[in-house]
RNA sequence: GGGCCAGUAGCUCAGCUGGUUAGAGUGCAGUCCUGAUAAGACUGAGGUCCCUGGUUCGAGUCCAGGCUGGCCCA
């Protein structure tokens, strides 16, 4: 006996039931040993997830994919290792703690104590980790959570510097100094990375406008335009374009220059002088906006000619501070100006610039405005909003600050990660084009970081201009002079890390590392080395590099992980991490907008695992179209629930509760599959196609289209192969017994639907890893800890029960019964009314000879009593044909009445054959084309027609006395069975049934006496008086009136 | 300014290497079916497959140019 199922079951509890049952037999553990040693491997890296916040159901979405991979390769027979990763280094985390202790800067930090904060920094890593693993599980994540790595370890750490080491010794390790975004609060640089993604934001800004005075002319101005006032300050020059013209143009506030074009600027009624050339402004010296400040003392400003000039925003002449600008920075080394950088590491001026020493570069607005004023140069400011990039943890506005940062040289890079780039599997495919187009414009990498929680970077540097690089603890050990003792048995990070110094091997002085920390990105990108065991294990590291897939979200990783890895892998081993990359997209919320908590459309994981449950969600994710945004929500998942896993649900149901009836068990042999009956052949066939399919697909990593290919195949099984079968389940043969008391058709359709059920959860528990478990426990009858669907193997197409003719067929069939469907709801048949015949005209793409293996499905689906495929439809439509007076109007004006008539003279079926075989019609002395007729078919009295993808189902919509009476019988016993379900009876309860009418009826029950009480599980059909005790209907059936009483007869 | 992606029904999206009259789900209106079905079947309305050219016997699909939106880079 199965478990009996509940038709409406709680999928979210049933998930429970099964974790808990996972738990007691330790299933997991039986399935990461599974292939241990197996003949053949499945290499994955796990891009560590950010243990920083819980896991929301994005994250979700990524981590079904690597599980549903992952158990697939496991049933497949692969040795894996299921290590999970977990990122825990870096300024977010800093961020986070510092706002749970209610830090606001670094110097809060410094004062707090370096080694506390870290250990705090730790402890939030480690907490979330746990929490991230919790909720993995509960989302049906099978990996070897006992090894998950951790990109803070020391193994981690000490495979960067190895790394680091290697970039040092071909030269590309480097010291430089450059202008970048920088965050005042966070008191580090942004590196490129960071900013692009994440870091813009509508901000209204001052866009100011300023005139400065060119020297040795009388009243004449340059007009500039900034939107960082601040930056005025550092001012060295003023840019044109050389080619572009100026205006000169004469206003009361003077003589201005400024770019053609942009003269709405001036909000000033003004006389236009002159056009010139920007090249005659070039050389020209000005009299500099803040002269009066001691860093500008000596400072002579010349407007400079600069391609990047333009006139869509200012005014053509734009302001050059070299220390507040990534451009200016540049332009400065260019033309050898001078640099002032006027901001220390928390946006403060530092000396030199009188009244603004010391104060904060966000509060000295009014106080510019103020100075420029007082001196003449103000012109106007107006409100000007425009995206400006903000740091992407704390949201503040980002300055540029010119900085000594430590960078990875490119330039013989470039070309080689590209090389590995090329040897990698991009799916989708663009994500090749997208890596290579990011390689060829990426700058150095800027590596360091002035913060606290992070890679060491393992740089010593010398007041000697040489710095060293240390590739690993036992090169710092043996080269260490002092301050060891103080860090062997600690962390590779700040403070400890700090106490060890080493001898300069230039000029032997004793020198310290560099108080910066790593970039993220590289933590991320060494695990291919440092979880691979590469320093420790040469061979374990060779049997699992490289990978043979990784997969994460496409936004931000082109730049970041995938960058990082394959950069990593290429300078370590002139290889490609990985042989394919599968990347997603991004999800939204349901109607498309991005999910916020501010906004309070996000779904927590919890509240959806809980709602809706996994497998649905799961479900949801594998059909997703991987490269396209998934809008996720509760209703896109109940989607899922309602078309697909309740189906699915329905048929082991039905299953279920007829097998326990029949008491069908597996100990009976199976009828061998070539003696089934043809829909079972079908099913199976089906199956083996589906298998077959979803196989290719999932190799592929297309789960998108393997999902679809199972949903179609479950509503196949539903629609067509359960509902047409389900007699044969109800019928009254016995499944077991000595060979001549079996009914073996009845066998026949428990095995195939059990078979397929079987079969169906082993190919879909990689996605839906509960609901598969729990049907295949129940089916199977193994609970034992072996019994787990997971720990079955695939299953193997197998091609010889593939027949792609009764594929055909049965489609054939589908589609005709559609159309006669559609045909009797448009007569207003019921199905229940049998009818004489159908006539089929079949399109010429099909084989017309596939209808005899169809015949008695039809004939049996739409209820009528013969099939005629017919080659001319002509018997069973009238053609019409019209004239398309729309075109023949203009062509032949008045004429059109003779064309009308021509047309009615003409036989419509001719004209209608010339016409759709595309030939030009000729009707009195007119030559007509196909397009000036408009050609219809309507069906002759007595028939009703479908047409659809050329095929015409025609039915005859006559029906004779005999065929009435049987509708009348068939409509008779639906009556009752309606009347038994009313009573409340069983559906194997035996019944006897009373009745009073006219008649007409009386006579049709009388001649389909058996046929009803065997439809109905009636042992006896009596008119009488119905007793007042027993449940009893009365109604209208084909003008008469009937009373039925019912009552069990067991 | 450059690169990538997308544009198909009111909405969300399928549509493989070109192949007759372009589909599904959902929503709306209605009919039917239901001894597995909080399911299902059928009907109806709803389409310039973004636009313009080109290749071809034939283009939603391939090519070129453009438009709109998104992402990325400068």
């Amino acid at each position: 006996m199965f478990k009996p199922v509940d038709s409406k079951v709680d999928f979210p509890d049933l998930e429970k039931q099964i974790q808990l049952w996972w738990d007691e037999n330790n299933i997991v553990d039986q399935y990461l040993v599974r292939n241990k040693n197996a003949s053949k491997t499945y290499s994955f890296i796990d891009g560590p997830i950010t243990a920083n916040n819980p896991m929301g159901v994005h994250h979700a979405w990524g981590r079904s994919y690597k599980d549903l991979f992952l158990r697939y390769k496991t049933m497949q027979g692969y040795e894996q290792r299921y290590q999970n990763g977990f990122d825990g280094q870096g300024l977010w985390i800093e961020v986070e703690v510092e706002k749970e202790l209610g830090f606001h800067s670094k110097r809060d930090i410094e004062k707090y104590g370096v080694d506390k904060f870290v250990d705090l920094c730790k402890a939030r890593v480690e907490k979330f980790a746990n929490i991230i693993t919790d909720q993995s599980k509960r989302l049906g994540y099978w990996m070897d959570w006992d090894d998950s790595y951790h990109t803070m370890s020391d193994q981690n750490n000490y495979t960067i510097w190895h790394f680091l080491k290697k970039c040092h010794e071909k030269g590309w390790i480097y010291q430089g100094t450059d202008v970048m975004p920088w965050c005042p609060r966070c008191g580090t640089g942004l590196s490129e990375h960071e900013i692009v993604t994440e870091g813009y934001k509508e901000i209204v800004h001052p866009g100011l406008f300023i005139k400065l005075p060119i020297i040795g002319r009388d009243e004449e101005y340059l007009l500039i335009w900034t939107t960082t006032p601040w930056t005025l300050t550092s001012n060295i020059a003023a840019a044109v374009h050389p080619e572009k013209k100026y205006s000169k143009v004469r206003t009361e506030k003077g003589i201005l220059y400024l770019i053609k074009g942009r003269e709405q600027t001036l909000h000033l009624e003004f006389e236009h002088i002159s056009d010139l050339p920007g090249e005659e402004l070039i050389g020209l010296e000005y009299k500099g906006p803040f002269d009066e400040l001691p860093v500008q003392k000596g400072i002579t400003h010349k407007v400079i000619g600069w391609e990047e000039v333009n006139e869509d925003e200012g005014t053509g002449i734009v302001h050059i501070a070299p220390g507040a600008g990534k451009d200016d920075f540049l332009l400065s080394k260019e033309y050898g100006f001078p640099v002032i950088a006027p901001l220390d590491e928390y946006g403060h001026f530092i000396e030199g610039f009188n009244d603004f020493t010391g104060m904060n570069v966000f509060d000295v607005k009014e106080k510019i405005f103020d100075s420029l004023k007082e001196k003449g140069f103000f012109y106007r400011v107006e409100q000007y909003p425009h995206r400006y990039p903000v740091c992407w943890r704390c949201d503040t506005e980002l300055v540029f600050r010119l900085v000594d940062e430590w960078f990875i040289s490119m330039d013989e890079l470039r070309e080689m990660i590209s090389d590995s780039t090329k040897n990698v599997k991009w799916v989708p495919s663009f994500g090749l084009e997208r890596e290579l187009d990011w390689l060829k414009n990426m700058d150095d990498w800027m590596i360091s970081k002035k913060r606290y929680w992070g890679l060491a970077l393992p740089i010593y540097k010398c007041d000697c201009g040489n710095f060293e690089v240390i590739g690993s603890k036992d090169e710092l050990r043996s080269k260490s002079v002092s301050g060891w003792e103080k860090f062997e048995d600690k962390s590779p990070h700040r403070p400890w890390i700090d106490n060890v110094q080493i001898e300069c091997s230039k000029c032997n002085q004793h020198i310290s590392r560099i108080t910066d920390v790593g970039n993220p990105w590289l933590d991320a990108g060494i695990v291919p080395f440092s979880t691979l065991k590469y320093a420790q294990d040469k061979e374990y590291w060779k049997k699992w590099f490289p990978a043979d897939w990784i997969s994460e979200s496409f936004p931000g990783q082109f730049r970041n992980w995938f960058y990082s890895l394959l950069t990593m892998s290429t300078v370590l081993e002139m290889s490609e991490p990985t042989k394919a990359i599968f990347s997603y997209a991004i999800m939204r919320d349901e109607h498309g907008e991005e999910m916020h908590k501010s906004k309070g459309n996000a779904i927590w994981f919890e509240d959806a695992a809980d709602k809706m449950g996994v497998d649905a969600m799961r479900w949801l994710y594998a059909k997703q179209n991987p490269s396209a945004n998934l809008a996720f929500g509760y209703g896109t998942v109940d989607e899922v629930r309602r078309q697909f896993i309740i189906p699915l649900w329905n048929i082991y149901s039905f299953f279920v509760t007829y097998a326990n009836l029949d008491k069908f068990n597996t100990e009976v042999s199976a009828p061998s599959v070539q003696d089934r009956p043809e829909i079972d052949r079908w099913i199976i066939s089906e199956l083996n196609i589906l298998i077959d399919d979803f196989i290719t697909h999932l190799d592929n990593f297309q789960p998108d289209t393997a999902a679809k290919k199972a949903e179609k195949f479950v509503d196949n099984l539903s629609n067509w192969y359960v509902r047409r079968n389900r007699r044969r389940f109800w019928k009254s043969g016995l499944l077991s017994g000595n060979d001549n008391s079996i009914d073996t058709d009845k066998l026949s359709a428990y095995y195939t639907l059990y078979e397929v059920l079987i079969s169906i959860c082993k190919l879909l528990a990689p996605i839906m890893p509960f609901i598969t478990e729990s049907i295949y426990l129940n089916l199977s009858q193994n609970n034992s800890r072996k019994g787990s669907v997971h720990l079955q193997d695939y299953p193997i197409c197998d091609k010889a029960k593939i027949d792609p003719e009764l594929s055909n067929a049965t489609s054939l069939a589908m589609k005709i019964s559609s159309l006669g469907r559609s045909a009797r709801s448009k007569a207003s048949i019921k199905v229940r009314q049998p009818l004489d015949s159908i006539q089929v005209s079949l399109n010429t793409k099909v084989d017309g000879n596939l209808i005899d293996r169809i015949t008695s499905q039809i004939i049996d689906e739409l209820n009528v009593k013969n099939i005629n495929v017919i080659d001319e439809i002509e018997p069973i439509v009238n053609f019409e044909v019209k004239p398309n007076l729309n075109i023949l109007g203009p062509k032949y004006g008045s004429d059109i009445q003779n064309i009308k008539n021509e047309i009615l003279n003409h036989d419509p079926k001719v004209l209608y054959d010339l016409a759709s075989a595309n030939q030009e019609i000729n009707i009195g002395k007119y030559n007509l084309n196909p397009e000036d007729l408009l050609l219809d078919i309507s069906p002759k009295d007595g028939y009703e027609i479908a047409s659809d993808d050329g095929f015409i189902v025609a039915i005859n919509t006559n029906i004779s006395p005999e065929m009435l009476k049987e509708g009348v019988a068939r409509e008779l016993v639906h009556r009752i069975q309606n009347m038994r379900r009313n009573a409340g009876f069983n559906i194997s309860d035996k019944i006897s049934i009373s009745y009073k009418c006219d008649k007409g009826l009386s006579e049709i029950i009388d001649e389909f006496d058996n046929y009803i009480c065997l439809e109905t599980l009636s042992l006896e059909l009596i008119e009488e008086e119905i007793s007042k005790e027993i449940y009893s209907e009365n109604f209208k059936l084909n003008d008469s009136n009937i009373s039925i009483g019912v009552k069990l007869n067991n």
